[in-house]
DNA sequence: ACTCCTCGCTAGCAGCGCTAGAGACAGGAG
DNA sequence: CTCCTGTCTCTAGCGCTGCTAGCGAGGAGT
Protein backbone atom coordinates (compact mmCIF):
# COMPACT_ATOMS: atom_id res chain seq x y z
CA UNK A 1 0.00 0.00 0.00
CA UNK A 2 2.76 2.55 1.28
CA UNK A 3 4.36 1.98 -2.68
CA UNK A 4 0.87 2.75 -4.63
CA UNK A 5 1.17 4.79 -7.30
CA UNK A 6 0.74 8.17 -5.14
CA UNK A 7 -1.48 10.11 -8.10
CA UNK A 8 -4.68 11.42 -6.29
CA UNK A 9 -7.57 9.93 -6.87
CA UNK A 10 -6.39 7.90 -9.50
CA UNK A 11 -5.99 4.58 -7.23
CA UNK A 12 -7.04 1.12 -8.49
CA UNK A 13 -9.19 1.17 -5.17
CA UNK A 14 -10.65 4.22 -6.73
CA UNK A 15 -10.99 3.64 -10.25
CA UNK A 16 -12.99 0.60 -9.64
CA UNK A 17 -15.20 2.46 -7.58
CA UNK A 18 -15.67 4.90 -10.45
CA UNK A 19 -16.49 2.30 -12.79
CA UNK A 20 -18.93 0.34 -10.14
CA UNK A 21 -20.72 3.90 -9.83
CA UNK A 22 -20.51 4.43 -13.69
CA UNK A 23 -22.58 0.80 -14.15
CA UNK A 24 -25.05 1.81 -11.63
CA UNK A 25 -25.89 5.06 -13.06
CA UNK A 26 -25.73 3.04 -16.13
CA UNK A 27 -29.14 -0.03 -14.74
CA UNK A 28 -30.92 2.96 -13.56
CA UNK A 29 -30.69 4.95 -16.95
CA UNK A 30 -31.77 1.61 -18.65
CA UNK A 31 -34.12 0.83 -16.02
CA UNK A 32 -35.99 4.51 -16.81
CA UNK A 33 -35.68 4.35 -20.28
CA UNK A 34 -37.32 0.73 -20.67
CA UNK A 35 -40.15 1.61 -18.33
CA UNK A 36 -40.79 4.80 -20.34
CA UNK A 37 -40.76 3.34 -23.53
CA UNK A 38 -43.09 0.29 -22.72
CA UNK A 39 -44.01 0.39 -18.97
CA UNK A 40 -42.44 -1.31 -16.24
CA UNK A 41 -44.04 -4.57 -16.59
CA UNK A 42 -41.76 -4.45 -19.49
CA UNK A 43 -38.85 -4.05 -17.04
CA UNK A 44 -37.80 -7.33 -16.48
CA UNK A 45 -34.37 -8.42 -14.73
CA UNK A 46 -32.89 -10.53 -17.40
CA UNK A 47 -33.87 -7.72 -20.17
CA UNK A 48 -32.49 -4.82 -17.84
CA UNK A 49 -29.48 -7.25 -17.88
CA UNK A 50 -29.05 -7.38 -21.39
CA UNK A 51 -29.59 -4.04 -22.16
CA UNK A 52 -26.61 -2.87 -19.72
CA UNK A 53 -24.83 -6.12 -21.63
CA UNK A 54 -24.24 -7.63 -18.33
CA UNK A 55 -25.69 -10.83 -16.07
CA UNK A 56 -28.61 -10.68 -14.41
CA UNK A 57 -26.88 -11.36 -10.83
CA UNK A 58 -24.57 -7.99 -11.46
CA UNK A 59 -27.76 -5.76 -10.95
CA UNK A 60 -28.07 -7.70 -7.02
CA UNK A 61 -24.47 -6.62 -6.62
CA UNK A 62 -25.48 -2.60 -6.98
CA UNK A 63 -29.41 -3.14 -5.86
CA UNK A 64 -31.34 -5.00 -3.22
CA UNK A 65 -34.02 -6.32 -6.02
CA UNK A 66 -35.92 -4.84 -8.65
CA UNK A 67 -37.65 -2.54 -6.35
CA UNK A 68 -34.71 -1.18 -5.15
CA UNK A 69 -33.83 0.17 -8.99
CA UNK A 70 -37.61 1.57 -8.93
CA UNK A 71 -36.69 3.69 -6.04
CA UNK A 72 -33.36 4.70 -7.51
CA UNK A 73 -35.67 5.81 -10.42
CA UNK A 74 -38.17 7.46 -8.54
CA UNK A 75 -35.50 9.77 -6.80
CA UNK A 76 -34.56 11.19 -9.95
CA UNK A 77 -38.12 11.73 -11.10
CA UNK A 78 -38.27 13.16 -7.91
CA UNK A 79 -35.71 16.35 -8.67
CA UNK A 80 -37.07 16.74 -12.09
CA UNK A 81 -40.57 17.01 -10.99
CA UNK A 82 -39.35 19.47 -8.38
CA UNK A 83 -37.48 21.30 -11.07
CA UNK A 84 -40.76 21.99 -13.41
CA UNK A 85 -42.71 22.30 -10.36
CA UNK A 86 -40.58 25.10 -9.57
CA UNK A 87 -40.46 26.57 -13.01
CA UNK A 88 -44.05 26.98 -13.03
CA UNK A 89 -44.63 28.69 -9.54
CA UNK A 90 -42.19 31.03 -10.03
CA UNK A 91 -43.46 32.27 -13.55
CA UNK A 92 -47.01 32.87 -12.41
CA UNK A 93 -48.15 36.57 -11.26
CA UNK A 94 -49.86 36.17 -7.92
CA UNK A 95 -50.38 33.25 -5.49
CA UNK A 96 -53.67 32.08 -7.33
CA UNK A 97 -52.18 31.72 -10.32
CA UNK A 98 -49.04 29.44 -8.35
CA UNK A 99 -50.93 27.45 -7.13
CA UNK A 100 -53.34 26.53 -10.47
CA UNK A 101 -49.84 26.36 -12.38
CA UNK A 102 -48.03 24.11 -10.04
CA UNK A 103 -51.07 22.26 -10.10
CA UNK A 104 -50.95 21.80 -14.49
CA UNK A 105 -47.42 21.20 -14.13
CA UNK A 106 -48.21 18.25 -11.49
CA UNK A 107 -50.90 16.35 -13.87
CA UNK A 108 -48.49 17.54 -16.67
CA UNK A 109 -45.42 15.60 -15.01
CA UNK A 110 -47.91 12.86 -14.88
CA UNK A 111 -49.16 12.17 -17.85
CA UNK A 112 -45.81 12.92 -19.98
CA UNK A 113 -43.76 11.00 -17.85
CA UNK A 114 -46.20 7.67 -16.77
CA UNK A 115 -43.52 5.41 -15.51
CA UNK A 116 -41.32 8.09 -13.87
CA UNK A 117 -44.76 9.02 -12.20
CA UNK A 118 -45.27 5.26 -11.38
CA UNK A 119 -42.20 4.94 -9.73
CA UNK A 120 -42.52 7.28 -7.74
CA UNK A 121 -46.01 7.82 -6.01
CA UNK A 122 -48.10 4.77 -7.23
CA UNK A 123 -46.29 1.35 -7.06
CA UNK A 124 -44.66 -0.16 -3.47
CA UNK A 125 -41.41 1.18 -3.21
CA UNK A 126 -39.25 0.99 0.76
CA UNK A 127 -38.88 4.21 0.26
CA UNK A 128 -38.94 6.68 3.26
CA UNK A 129 -41.47 9.42 2.51
CA UNK A 130 -43.03 11.50 5.35
CA UNK A 131 -39.93 11.65 7.54
CA UNK A 132 -36.38 13.47 7.88
CA UNK A 133 -35.11 10.61 6.35
CA UNK A 134 -36.71 10.85 3.02
CA UNK A 135 -34.57 11.47 0.33
CA UNK A 136 -33.76 15.05 -0.49
CA UNK A 137 -35.25 15.42 -4.21
CA UNK A 138 -38.13 13.73 -2.74
CA UNK A 139 -38.28 16.48 -0.02
CA UNK A 140 -37.62 18.95 -2.29
CA UNK A 141 -40.63 18.33 -4.91
CA UNK A 142 -42.86 18.16 -1.37
CA UNK A 143 -40.95 21.52 -0.54
CA UNK A 144 -42.38 22.98 -4.23
CA UNK A 145 -46.00 21.94 -3.26
CA UNK A 146 -45.48 23.34 -0.10
CA UNK A 147 -44.48 27.16 -1.43
CA UNK A 148 -47.57 27.17 -4.11
CA UNK A 149 -49.31 26.34 -1.10
CA UNK A 150 -48.29 27.91 2.00
CA UNK A 151 -49.73 31.34 0.82
CA UNK A 152 -53.16 30.65 0.32
CA UNK A 153 -53.51 28.59 3.79
CA UNK A 154 -56.28 30.55 5.67
CA UNK A 155 -55.62 32.01 9.10
CA UNK A 156 -55.01 28.81 11.44
CA UNK A 157 -54.44 25.72 8.87
CA UNK A 158 -51.75 23.70 9.09
CA UNK A 159 -49.89 24.58 6.21
CA UNK A 160 -48.43 20.91 6.16
CA UNK A 161 -51.53 18.97 6.30
CA UNK A 162 -53.18 21.21 3.65
CA UNK A 163 -50.19 20.76 1.53
CA UNK A 164 -50.47 17.41 1.91
CA UNK A 165 -54.19 17.36 0.74
CA UNK A 166 -53.95 19.39 -2.45
CA UNK A 167 -51.14 16.95 -3.24
CA UNK A 168 -53.77 14.21 -2.49
CA UNK A 169 -56.44 15.71 -4.82
CA UNK A 170 -54.05 15.79 -7.38
CA UNK A 171 -52.70 12.38 -7.30
CA UNK A 172 -56.26 11.18 -6.88
CA UNK A 173 -57.07 13.19 -10.53
CA UNK A 174 -53.92 12.01 -12.05
CA UNK A 175 -54.73 8.22 -11.41
CA UNK A 176 -58.14 7.94 -12.16
CA UNK A 177 -58.07 9.34 -14.93
CA UNK A 178 -55.00 7.36 -16.06
CA UNK A 179 -56.61 4.03 -14.55
CA UNK A 180 -59.63 5.15 -16.88
CA UNK A 181 -61.76 5.63 -14.16
CA UNK A 182 -62.09 9.47 -14.98
CA UNK A 183 -62.96 10.73 -18.00
CA UNK A 184 -60.28 12.78 -19.81
CA UNK A 185 -62.76 15.03 -21.33
CA UNK A 186 -63.40 17.07 -17.94
CA UNK A 187 -59.65 17.53 -16.66
CA UNK A 188 -58.75 20.69 -16.81
CA UNK A 189 -62.68 21.43 -15.29
CA UNK A 190 -61.68 19.18 -12.32
CA UNK A 191 -58.34 20.79 -11.93
CA UNK A 192 -60.08 24.30 -11.81
CA UNK A 193 -62.79 23.16 -9.48
CA UNK A 194 -59.37 22.10 -7.49
CA UNK A 195 -57.50 24.97 -7.76
CA UNK A 196 -60.75 27.31 -7.31
CA UNK A 197 -61.90 25.15 -3.91
CA UNK A 198 -58.74 26.01 -2.47
CA UNK A 199 -58.21 29.49 -3.17
CA UNK A 200 -61.78 30.19 -1.86
CA UNK A 201 -60.73 32.51 0.39
CA UNK A 202 -57.89 34.79 -1.04
CA UNK B 1 -86.43 -32.65 -25.97
CA UNK B 2 -89.93 -33.48 -26.33
CA UNK B 3 -89.50 -36.11 -23.70
CA UNK B 4 -87.86 -34.05 -21.12
CA UNK B 5 -89.04 -34.41 -17.60
CA UNK B 6 -91.41 -31.04 -17.77
CA UNK B 7 -90.98 -29.85 -13.61
CA UNK B 8 -90.75 -26.37 -14.54
CA UNK B 9 -86.98 -25.26 -14.17
CA UNK B 10 -85.98 -28.75 -12.70
CA UNK B 11 -84.47 -29.92 -15.93
CA UNK B 12 -81.19 -31.24 -16.13
CA UNK B 13 -79.97 -28.25 -18.00
CA UNK B 14 -80.90 -26.04 -15.50
CA UNK B 15 -79.30 -27.96 -12.56
CA UNK B 16 -76.26 -27.78 -13.96
CA UNK B 17 -76.59 -24.19 -14.60
CA UNK B 18 -77.38 -23.44 -11.59
CA UNK B 19 -74.36 -25.31 -10.06
CA UNK B 20 -71.99 -23.67 -12.30
CA UNK B 21 -73.67 -20.48 -10.91
CA UNK B 22 -72.95 -21.54 -7.49
CA UNK B 23 -69.70 -22.25 -8.45
CA UNK B 24 -68.94 -19.33 -10.06
CA UNK B 25 -70.34 -17.67 -6.56
CA UNK B 26 -68.17 -19.55 -4.87
CA UNK B 27 -64.27 -18.15 -6.83
CA UNK B 28 -65.70 -14.95 -6.41
CA UNK B 29 -65.91 -15.15 -2.85
CA UNK B 30 -63.12 -17.43 -2.22
CA UNK B 31 -60.42 -14.95 -3.99
CA UNK B 32 -62.31 -12.01 -2.12
CA UNK B 33 -61.38 -13.89 0.96
CA UNK B 34 -58.01 -14.95 0.44
CA UNK B 35 -57.51 -10.93 -0.68
CA UNK B 36 -58.91 -9.45 2.14
CA UNK B 37 -56.57 -12.15 4.63
CA UNK B 38 -53.38 -11.94 3.03
CA UNK B 39 -53.50 -9.02 0.07
CA UNK B 40 -53.77 -9.88 -3.63
CA UNK B 41 -49.98 -10.74 -4.69
CA UNK B 42 -51.21 -14.02 -2.06
CA UNK B 43 -54.15 -14.63 -4.30
CA UNK B 44 -52.46 -16.60 -7.22
CA UNK B 45 -54.74 -18.93 -9.78
CA UNK B 46 -53.08 -22.17 -7.85
CA UNK B 47 -54.00 -21.63 -4.12
CA UNK B 48 -57.80 -20.24 -5.45
CA UNK B 49 -58.00 -23.30 -7.22
CA UNK B 50 -57.05 -25.30 -4.22
CA UNK B 51 -59.15 -23.00 -2.07
CA UNK B 52 -62.20 -24.43 -4.22
CA UNK B 53 -61.31 -27.81 -4.75
CA UNK B 54 -60.98 -27.97 -8.46
CA UNK B 55 -58.18 -27.30 -10.79
CA UNK B 56 -56.40 -24.44 -11.93
CA UNK B 57 -58.28 -24.63 -15.68
CA UNK B 58 -61.69 -24.45 -14.04
CA UNK B 59 -61.47 -20.96 -13.36
CA UNK B 60 -61.11 -20.28 -17.15
CA UNK B 61 -64.48 -21.67 -17.57
CA UNK B 62 -65.66 -19.21 -15.93
CA UNK B 63 -63.48 -16.03 -16.06
CA UNK B 64 -61.24 -14.73 -18.58
CA UNK B 65 -58.39 -14.66 -16.87
CA UNK B 66 -57.41 -13.75 -12.78
CA UNK B 67 -57.70 -9.84 -13.43
CA UNK B 68 -61.83 -10.56 -14.31
CA UNK B 69 -61.93 -12.58 -11.27
CA UNK B 70 -60.51 -9.43 -9.72
CA UNK B 71 -63.24 -7.30 -11.46
CA UNK B 72 -66.26 -8.87 -9.97
CA UNK B 73 -64.89 -9.04 -6.93
CA UNK B 74 -64.96 -5.28 -7.42
CA UNK B 75 -68.59 -4.98 -8.34
CA UNK B 76 -69.50 -6.72 -5.01
CA UNK B 77 -66.96 -3.89 -3.37
CA UNK B 78 -68.67 -1.28 -4.69
CA UNK B 79 -72.10 -2.45 -3.58
CA UNK B 80 -70.82 -2.67 -0.05
CA UNK B 81 -69.28 0.78 -0.40
CA UNK B 82 -72.54 2.71 -1.79
CA UNK B 83 -74.32 0.97 1.03
CA UNK B 84 -72.28 2.49 3.44
CA UNK B 85 -72.25 5.79 1.77
CA UNK B 86 -75.65 6.01 2.19
CA UNK B 87 -75.73 5.00 5.60
CA UNK B 88 -73.68 7.93 6.59
CA UNK B 89 -75.21 10.33 4.38
CA UNK B 90 -78.65 9.31 5.39
CA UNK B 91 -77.97 9.73 9.05
CA UNK B 92 -76.45 13.17 8.88
CA UNK B 93 -77.97 16.33 9.83
CA UNK B 94 -77.00 18.86 6.96
CA UNK B 95 -75.34 19.06 3.83
CA UNK B 96 -72.33 19.68 5.31
CA UNK B 97 -72.21 17.17 7.84
CA UNK B 98 -73.59 14.70 4.72
CA UNK B 99 -70.42 15.54 2.95
CA UNK B 100 -68.17 14.75 6.07
CA UNK B 101 -69.87 11.61 6.60
CA UNK B 102 -69.52 10.31 2.99
CA UNK B 103 -65.94 11.34 3.47
CA UNK B 104 -65.11 9.77 6.79
CA UNK B 105 -67.09 6.58 5.61
CA UNK B 106 -65.46 6.31 2.33
CA UNK B 107 -61.82 6.56 3.90
CA UNK B 108 -62.91 4.26 6.46
CA UNK B 109 -63.71 1.50 3.82
CA UNK B 110 -60.59 1.99 2.28
CA UNK B 111 -58.94 1.35 5.63
CA UNK B 112 -61.38 -2.03 7.03
CA UNK B 113 -61.22 -3.08 3.55
CA UNK B 114 -57.69 -2.74 2.05
CA UNK B 115 -57.89 -5.18 -0.63
CA UNK B 116 -61.33 -4.93 -1.74
CA UNK B 117 -60.72 -1.30 -2.48
CA UNK B 118 -57.72 -2.15 -4.17
CA UNK B 119 -59.65 -4.52 -6.54
CA UNK B 120 -62.13 -1.40 -6.76
CA UNK B 121 -60.05 1.81 -7.45
CA UNK B 122 -56.29 1.22 -7.77
CA UNK B 123 -55.30 -1.89 -9.79
CA UNK B 124 -55.85 -2.10 -13.34
CA UNK B 125 -59.15 -4.26 -14.13
CA UNK B 126 -60.94 -3.97 -17.13
CA UNK B 127 -64.16 -2.45 -16.13
CA UNK B 128 -66.06 0.55 -17.88
CA UNK B 129 -66.03 3.35 -15.26
CA UNK B 130 -67.50 6.46 -16.55
CA UNK B 131 -69.82 4.99 -19.16
CA UNK B 132 -73.04 4.05 -19.22
CA UNK B 133 -71.96 0.70 -19.40
CA UNK B 134 -70.53 0.52 -16.43
CA UNK B 135 -72.19 -1.69 -13.83
CA UNK B 136 -74.92 -1.09 -11.82
CA UNK B 137 -73.23 -0.98 -8.34
CA UNK B 138 -70.35 1.56 -9.46
CA UNK B 139 -73.18 3.41 -10.37
CA UNK B 140 -74.38 3.45 -7.24
CA UNK B 141 -71.70 3.74 -5.29
CA UNK B 142 -70.79 6.97 -7.37
CA UNK B 143 -74.08 8.31 -7.26
CA UNK B 144 -74.11 8.02 -3.38
CA UNK B 145 -70.85 10.62 -4.04
CA UNK B 146 -72.84 12.82 -6.05
CA UNK B 147 -75.93 13.11 -3.72
CA UNK B 148 -73.05 13.74 -0.74
CA UNK B 149 -71.47 16.99 -3.24
CA UNK B 150 -74.21 18.00 -5.32
CA UNK B 151 -76.10 19.98 -2.27
CA UNK B 152 -72.90 21.78 -1.83
CA UNK B 153 -72.30 22.85 -5.52
CA UNK B 154 -71.92 26.35 -5.98
CA UNK B 155 -74.04 28.29 -8.25
CA UNK B 156 -72.60 27.16 -12.15
CA UNK B 157 -70.56 24.53 -10.62
CA UNK B 158 -71.12 20.76 -12.81
CA UNK B 159 -72.00 18.50 -9.72
CA UNK B 160 -70.20 15.78 -11.99
CA UNK B 161 -66.89 17.29 -11.91
CA UNK B 162 -67.11 18.58 -8.69
CA UNK B 163 -68.29 14.97 -7.47
CA UNK B 164 -65.11 13.55 -9.63
CA UNK B 165 -62.74 15.96 -7.90
CA UNK B 166 -63.86 15.05 -4.25
CA UNK B 167 -63.96 11.59 -4.91
CA UNK B 168 -60.15 11.45 -6.65
CA UNK B 169 -59.06 13.96 -3.50
CA UNK B 170 -60.55 11.41 -1.25
CA UNK B 171 -58.80 8.52 -3.15
CA UNK B 172 -55.65 10.63 -3.20
CA UNK B 173 -55.78 11.05 0.38
CA UNK B 174 -56.58 6.82 1.02
CA UNK B 175 -53.88 5.46 -1.41
CA UNK B 176 -51.07 7.81 -0.54
CA UNK B 177 -51.65 7.21 3.26
CA UNK B 178 -51.43 3.74 2.67
CA UNK B 179 -48.47 3.40 0.87
CA UNK B 180 -46.98 4.96 3.65
CA UNK B 181 -46.83 8.18 1.67
CA UNK B 182 -48.64 10.02 3.89
CA UNK B 183 -48.27 9.87 7.55
CA UNK B 184 -51.15 8.35 9.46
CA UNK B 185 -51.01 10.71 12.39
CA UNK B 186 -52.80 13.76 10.20
CA UNK B 187 -55.40 12.12 8.70
CA UNK B 188 -58.39 13.50 10.47
CA UNK B 189 -57.10 17.22 9.96
CA UNK B 190 -56.74 16.40 6.31
CA UNK B 191 -60.15 14.68 5.89
CA UNK B 192 -61.74 17.86 7.94
CA UNK B 193 -59.15 20.85 5.11
CA UNK B 194 -60.79 19.10 2.32
CA UNK B 195 -63.93 19.11 3.69
CA UNK B 196 -64.00 22.18 4.59
CA UNK B 197 -62.31 23.56 1.41
CA UNK B 198 -65.35 22.10 -0.45
CA UNK B 199 -68.29 23.62 1.71
CA UNK B 200 -66.13 27.00 1.34
CA UNK B 201 -69.79 28.77 0.41
CA UNK B 202 -72.17 26.73 2.73
C1' DA C 1 6.26 -15.86 -10.62
C1' DC C 2 3.03 -17.53 -7.45
C1' DT C 3 -0.95 -17.19 -4.53
C1' DC C 4 -5.12 -15.34 -3.22
C1' DC C 5 -9.24 -13.08 -3.70
C1' DT C 6 -12.54 -10.46 -6.03
C1' DC C 7 -15.97 -10.46 -9.49
C1' DG C 8 -19.09 -11.82 -13.15
C1' DC C 9 -20.71 -15.79 -15.27
C1' DT C 10 -23.69 -20.18 -16.15
C1' DA C 11 -27.18 -22.73 -14.45
C1' DG C 12 -30.95 -23.48 -11.77
C1' DC C 13 -34.96 -22.89 -8.12
C1' DA C 14 -39.60 -22.01 -6.98
C1' DG C 15 -43.40 -19.85 -8.43
C1' DC C 16 -46.40 -17.18 -11.73
C1' DG C 17 -50.65 -16.93 -15.39
C1' DC C 18 -52.41 -19.67 -18.65
C1' DT C 19 -53.49 -23.77 -21.96
C1' DA C 20 -53.36 -28.19 -24.72
C1' DG C 21 -54.80 -32.69 -24.76
C1' DA C 22 -56.11 -36.85 -22.38
C1' DG C 23 -59.51 -39.27 -19.74
C1' DA C 24 -63.71 -39.97 -16.92
C1' DC C 25 -68.39 -39.75 -16.78
C1' DA C 26 -73.10 -38.75 -17.62
C1' DG C 27 -77.12 -38.53 -21.15
C1' DG C 28 -79.55 -40.27 -25.04
C1' DA C 29 -80.48 -44.03 -28.63
C1' DG C 30 -81.26 -48.65 -29.98
C1' DC D 1 -79.00 -53.13 -20.74
C1' DT D 2 -75.46 -51.60 -23.90
C1' DC D 3 -73.18 -48.66 -26.66
C1' DC D 4 -72.09 -44.24 -28.37
C1' DT D 5 -71.53 -39.29 -27.99
C1' DG D 6 -70.54 -35.14 -26.13
C1' DT D 7 -69.39 -32.43 -22.16
C1' DC D 8 -66.48 -31.31 -18.49
C1' DT D 9 -62.45 -31.71 -15.43
C1' DC D 10 -57.97 -33.20 -14.74
C1' DT D 11 -52.82 -33.83 -15.36
C1' DA D 12 -49.00 -32.01 -17.35
C1' DG D 13 -46.48 -28.55 -19.24
C1' DC D 14 -45.08 -23.87 -21.60
C1' DG D 15 -42.77 -19.61 -21.19
C1' DC D 16 -42.06 -16.39 -18.16
C1' DT D 17 -40.87 -14.02 -13.48
C1' DG D 18 -37.47 -12.47 -9.41
C1' DC D 19 -33.68 -14.20 -7.36
C1' DT D 20 -29.34 -17.11 -5.93
C1' DA D 21 -25.72 -20.83 -5.41
C1' DG D 22 -21.37 -21.99 -6.85
C1' DC D 23 -17.82 -22.22 -10.29
C1' DG D 24 -14.00 -20.29 -13.04
C1' DA D 25 -11.32 -16.55 -14.94
C1' DG D 26 -8.25 -12.91 -14.16
C1' DG D 27 -6.26 -9.10 -11.84
C1' DA D 28 -3.89 -7.58 -7.28
C1' DG D 29 -0.42 -8.10 -3.94
C1' DT D 30 3.87 -10.46 -2.13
Amino acid sequence: MASAARIPGMSIQTRRERERAERERLIVTAARELAEAEGWEAVTTRRLAAEIEYSQPVLYSHFKGKTAIMAAVAVQGCAEMAAELRTARTAAKDRRGALAAVGEAYAAFAHRRPALYDAMFTHRVDLPFATPEAPAELQEAFGELLAAVEPIAAEGDDPGALTETYWAALHGLVTLMRSGRLPEGAHQQRLQLLTRHFTAGV
